[in-house]
DNA sequence: TCCTCATGTAACTTACAATATTACATGAAA
DNA sequence: TTTCATGTAATATTGTAAGTTACATGAGGA
């Protein structure tokens, strides 16, 4: 099956902002992922909604955080993305009348959605701040201690 | 994303066998999922090569159960399908040598263990005889105490 | 003013995995 | 020996994420 990967891509993503002053465009951030910069937009779009991120059109334009990044968690981002589904298995509803598939689908509805809330919790509690400081315990363990602006994490 | 259903689909396989006395043919089952008989085989052959089922040819064949439902939980169902992807969102790889991708990568794949791990654990800790008793319950409930042989969940 | 840069978005194409179908082989019972 | 049923490979269909194209909008700079 094929996964959803836009949380993963979103975040790498708002980590290179912190890490850069003043606005990146969707094309730097689209090599940086090897993709589309259409793509990059799509994906930006409801970061945007949210006030997290803010875009500005022509010259020197680009898109910038304007967001505390202590006070965002995962689960805010996925929220963000429109809460993809996040399991590849589910129920079938073929009959929805047959007490057999009710039973089966009660059954690991309740297992779906326990899950799901943990997963929920999970993500909500780590912040982007706490990401950001992992990756600069990182970068130090590197000893890749030079300025950030030509940082050792081109991508 | 396309959700997996074979989990969903084999537990009604079984619990209609639970009910059945004798054989069933993958013809029967599949008309009872509205689906194709060469896809109730090849989702039953992970099940008989676990010894959960057998399957006989020829006249009077089919699908028998040959297991003791309370000795087997829906963690070896989900086992004997060859254990599909479970979370629909997953990681991009798209640079590997990228410290911000690993930090990412990292701290989602935590996430994504904790929550592979208990719906495993929750899998388990349900039998097939569990899920048998509880159909019995819909069945009285919903008045429907004739005998088996005709019994309201033709589906 | 006009040109260039950048985002915004709809429409379309591609890629891939789950499901469905076809075709034919195997083997058991009537 | 015919019929019924499974076993399985090969192929087709379908649903969805991702990628692409095309064009509109709007903000500087020459």
């Amino acid at each position: 099956m094929r996964r959803d990967g836009k949380l993963s891509r979103v975040l790498h993503i708002l980590l290179h902002m912190a890490e850069h002053k003043g606005p990146v465009t969707s094309e730097v951030l689209a090599k940086m992922q090897h993709t589309n910069p259409v793509v990059v937009r799509q994906i930006m779009a409801g970061l945007r909604n949210q006030g997290y991120v803010q875009s500005v059109k022509g010259h020197s334009g680009g898109w910038t955080l304007v967001c505390d990044l202590s006070r965002i968690t995962l689960s805010d981002i996925y929220t963000a993305l429109g809460s993809p589904s996040i399991l590849a298995i589910g129920n079938r509803t073929e009959a929805p009348g047959c007490l057999v598939e009710q039973t089966v689908n009660t059954a690991l509805g309740q297992v779906f959605s326990e899950v799901e809330e943990l997963l929920l919790s999970r993500l909500g509690s780590v912040t982007l701040d706490m990401l950001s400081k992992d990756l600069h315990a990182r970068l130090v363990a590197r000893g890749a201690s030079h300025n950030h602006q030509q940082s050792s994490h081109a991508c």
